[in-house]
DNA sequence: GATTTTCCATAGTGATCGATACGAAACCTG
DNA sequence: CAGGTTTCGTATCGATCACTATGGAAAATC
C-alpha cells in the first residue's frame, strides 16, 4: 500500500521502516498509546528520535500507521469468517474462535489493539480514542451486515434484530479481548466462544448452499 | 471505614474529603488512572496539590481509594444480585441488568471503572493494571461461587462447567462496560444482556424456593 | 494566652514527556 | 567531480509530569 518508488535519490534508509512499525505496534499493542513513551519505541525500534520522525511524522501519526498494520496483518481471522462462503451461524463461529485464537497468539500481547490501545485516554488523545472506537463500531457493522445477508437467505429467523444481535457478538468479541488481557487461555477463550454461540437462534435452517 | 476520630487536634480541613474523592473518582473513570493528570484532578476536585497530598499520600493510593469507594457505592448491584434469595437464573438476569444500568448511568462515565481504569499501563503503572485485573477476577469468581451454588441445588445441569459460564458472564460484562463506553444506551446494553442470557443452559429447573 | 499541631497557599523541584536544530554523511543526477 | 537531496547522529528544546520545601495562618491543648 505505500510508495514503492520515492520521488528521488538521496541517503538512503539505515533501518527497515515495515519492521520498526511491527515493533511500534506490538509495543502500543501492549501498553497503550499514550503508556506508551517515545524512550520506549525508541528502544524497540532500535531507532533515535529523528529517524522516526522522519519516517513516520510524529506518535499519533505512528500509532496510525501501526493500527493499519495491525489491522492487516493480524485481524484477517474477521473478514475471512465473514465473507466465507458457509452458512450464517458457522462465519459466526468462525468468527468467534477465530478471536479466540488471534487475542492468546504466543509472542503477541493479549487481547485486541483495537480494545488496548486506548479505551480511557487524556482529553488531548481524545482523536486516538475516537479513532479506535470507529475500528470497533466498523467491526460491529460488518457483523451486522452478515446477520442481515443471512436472515434474508433463511439462516437466520425473521424476527431477529440484527443490530442487537451484532451487539451482542461484537461486546462477545471485546469481552473476549479483556480476558485475554487477563490471562484467559486458548482453550478458556474457545469455550466462553462456545457458550456465546448458544445464545444464537437456532430456528429457520437454510435448505440451500 | 475511616477514622471517624483523628488522633489529636490542629487546623481543621477546609474541604470534604469524600466530595474530593468523589471528584477524583469520576475523573479516573472517564480517563483512566495514567491519563489523568494531577492538574486536572487539582481543578476537579478544587484543591491545591499539598492538600490532595495531605489528604491522599499520592496518586496511586487516591486511586486505590477511588477504587474502593468505586467499590461501595456504585457496583453495589452485582452483591445484591448475587446473594438475593432468587434463582440462579434469576440472579444472572439481576447481574446482567444491573450492570446494564449502572454502566449507562446519567451524569456518570460510561462503562465500569474496573475496566476502564487501565486496561493497558506503562512499565511504571503495572501495580495498577494488576490491581484492577484482580477487581475483575474476584468479580468473575464471585460469579463461579454463585453458579457452583445454584448448581449444587439443581437450578442449574450437573454437567454445567461452572468456572467456564463464569468467565462467559464476566467477559460479557466487560464487553458491555467497552459498548457503554462507545456510546451504547440502557436499552441496547439490556437487549445484549437479554441475549447473553440466552445462553443459559435451561435443563434442571429447581423445584424449591 | 502560650504552645502545639495541623493545614493552607505560593512557588518551584528534578525527571520525563513529545518533538527538533544542527551540521556532517551518503546517495542520485549532472 | 559539483550540485541537490535525504537521512544520519548528537545534543538538546520548552512543556508537562508527579511531587514537595517553606513559611505563615488557624484551631486545639495546656
Amino acid at each position: 500500500m505505500e510508495n514503492p518508488e520515492k520521488p528521488r535519490g538521496g541517503r538512503p534508509r539505515a533501518f527497515d521502516p515495515d519492521a520498526a512499525l511491527d515493533a511500534a505496534m506490538h509495543l502500543f499493542w501492549e501498553h497503550g498509546y499514550e503508556a506508551t513513551s517515545l524512550a520506549m519505541l525508541r528502544e524497540a525500534m532500535g531507532l533515535t528520535p529523528p529517524q522516526i520522525y522522519n519516517a513516520f511524522t510524529d506518535k499519533e501519526t505512528l500509532f496510525r500507521k501501526a493500527l493499519t498494520r495491525y489491522h492487516e496483518t493480524e485481524i484477517g481471522f474477521a473478514l475471512e469468517a465473514l465473507s466465507a462462503p458457509v452458512s450464517t451461524p458457522e462465519a459466526i463461529r468462525r468468527l468467534l474462535m477465530g478471536a479466540a485464537e488471534a487475542y492468546t497468539r504466543l509472542g503477541k500481547p493479549g487481547g485486541c489493539l483495537f480494545v488496548s490501545g486506548a479505551l480511557a485516554a487524556s482529553p488531548q488523545a481524545q482523536a486516538i480514542a475516537d479513532e479506535l472506537r470507529t475500528y470497533r463500531k466498523a467491526n460491529e457493522a460488518a457483523i451486522a451486515q452478515r446477520l442481515a445477508k443471512g436472515r434474508a437467505v433463511g439462516d437466520l429467523p425473521e424476527t431477529l434484530c440484527v443490530e442487537g444481535f451484532a451487539k451482542y457478538l461484537a461486546g462477545v468479541m471485546n469481552g473476549m479481548s479483556i480476558q485475554a488481557r487477563d490471562g484467559a487461555s486458548v482453550d478458556e477463550l474457545r469455550a466462553l466462544a462456545q457458550t456465546a454461540l448458544a445464545a444464537l437462534p437456532a430456528e429457520g435452517q437454510n435448505q440451500g448452499a
